[in-house]
RNA sequence: GGAGUACGCCGGGUCACCGCAGGCAAGCGUUGCCUGAGGAAAGUCCGGGCUUCACGGGGCAAGGUGCAGGAUAACGUCCUGUCGGGGCGACUCGAAGGAAAGUGCCACAGAAACAAACCGCGUCGCUGCGGUCUCGGCCGCAGCGGCGUAAGGGUGAAAUCGUGAGGUAAGAGCUCACGGCGGUCCGCGGAGACGCGGUCGCGGGUAAACCCCACCUGAAGCAAGAUCGCUCGAUGACCGCGUUCGCGCGGCGGCCGGCCCGGCCGAACGAGCAACAUCGCACCGAGCCGUCCGGUAACGGGCGGCCCAGAUGGAUGGUGACCCCCGCGUUCGCGCGGGACAGAAUCCGGCUUACAGGCGCGCUCCGCCU
C-alpha cells in the first residue's frame, strides 16, 4: 500500500507548476505545493527524457523510491517530480540520491 | 568441411525482498488464488470489422490499381505460374496494359532525333574551258539549276537490321540464301498470361511525360459513438401572382459535403457546456493450440482442447544474488564492463522499417574422404 495518491487531474499539475517551491537537481526537478486533503504525488516524465522504454523505467524508478517514504505522517501537499534529458542515463542509486537533494532524505 | 540460398523459430533464466493493475472467491475497507507487452506492441503506408452522418438516379471531375489464374472478409497482401533482368547453380529481383488514338519531349554530340537530306553518289539541262574530228557530234573537267538515291561520312543511349550474292545510271530488305528483334494474320498446344511453327515485309525511343483503356472508391473516425446532467437559442414558419381552397406557377433560400444535369424541401429541433461515471472495451473472435483430410501452394474443411493484458497522468515493475551469453584483462583462482531493436491503448489481416546473439530444417556449388 502506497503511502500517498496519485496526482491526475491537468488542473493540478499547472497549479502546483504555478504555485509550488522548486528544487533542482542536473536530472530532476521537484515542485510542492500545499494540497487539499492527503499528500498527492505526480510525476511528469515528457519525450525529452527519452523513449517510450526509458521514460517508463526513469517512471517506475521513481515510484519505487517513492514507495519509501512514508508521506501519511507529512502535512498534506501536492508534489510533482519532473525527470530532464539525462535522466534515463543515470543508475538507480543516483536516482534515489537525486531526490533526497531535492525533496529530502526519508523518514 | 567451406561458400551460398530458401523457410521456420527463440530472443535470457532461477530465487529472495518490496510493490502495481485486472479478475474470481471469501469478507467488509483486510486476506487468498489466478492472469498481466511484441515480433515488430513501432512507422501509421494499405485493406476490413465496428460507429455516426449521408443515401433516388445519370454524367463529369478527383484519387487508386495495372502480366495470368487462384486464395481471402478485403487489399496495393499472399500463392502458383508466364515474360523479362541477375546468378555456374539453389534461387532471386521487376508499378510487367497501350507508343500503327493524339500531343509533348529526346540533354551533349551530330547533316539529321522522325521523316527529312549537309557532304557524298548518279543522271539530265545550260554555260565555260580543253582534247578529238568525217565540223553534225563525241569525250573529259569545272560551275549553276532540276531530278533520283540513302550505299559511304564523324556523332550519339538510340539513326530499323547483320554477312554474302544478285541487281542498278547510282543505289536501296529492291530481290535471294543464312541469321536476328518487335508486331499483323493463320494453325497447333495451354484455363490463361503465353509458347511453338508458318506468313506478311509493317515498326525510332519515352506513358515513375500528358494521355488512352480496363477495374475499384459515399464521408469521417473509438477524442468514432451511446447513456445519464445542465444551460441557451428557435418557438409557429419566406415573398409575389392565380385559385374550384386541394393546390399550381414564378422568385428567394436551404439540402442532395467537389461540380453539372436532375430532384427534394421551406420547418426537421438546433447549439453550447465542463469534467466525471458507465457502456463501446477486453472471455467468444475472419480467435489460439493440436491432429486428420483436400489442394503443388496460398488456403479451406472436419474433430478435440483452450479462454489468452485491458490502463486512462496511463498497470505489466524496482532492487539484490546466482547462473547463461559477449568483450577486455588475467597471477587461470578470478576481476571489470555489458545484455539487440524496442513498451499495448477500438480490434483484426498485411506492408515497411529496426534488431546483439542463437537454434532447427531443406536445397545448391566447390573441396576432401569412403
Amino acid at each position: 500500500m502506497r503511502g500517498y495518491v496519485a496526482l491526475r487531474r491537468r488542473a493540478d499539475f499547472a497549479r502546483v507548476a504555478r504555485q509550488g517551491r522548486r528544487r533542482t537537481a542536473k536530472h530532476l526537478t521537484c515542485l510542492v505545493a500545499a494540497g487539499p486533503e492527503s499528500t498527492r504525488v505526480g510525476l511528469t516524465v515528457s519525450a525529452q527524457v527519452g523513449s517510450a522504454v526509458v521514460r517508463n523505467l526513469v517512471r517506475r524508478r521513481l515510484r519505487a523510491i517513492l514507495d519509501t517514504y512514508a508521506f501519511a505522517t507529512r502535512l498534506a501537499h501536492d508534489i510533482v517530480f519532473i525527470a530532464r534529458p539525462g535522466a534515463g542515463e543515470m543508475s538507480f542509486a543516483e536516482l534515489r540520491a537525486e531526490v533526497e537533494r531535492t525533496f529530502g532524505p526519508p523518514p
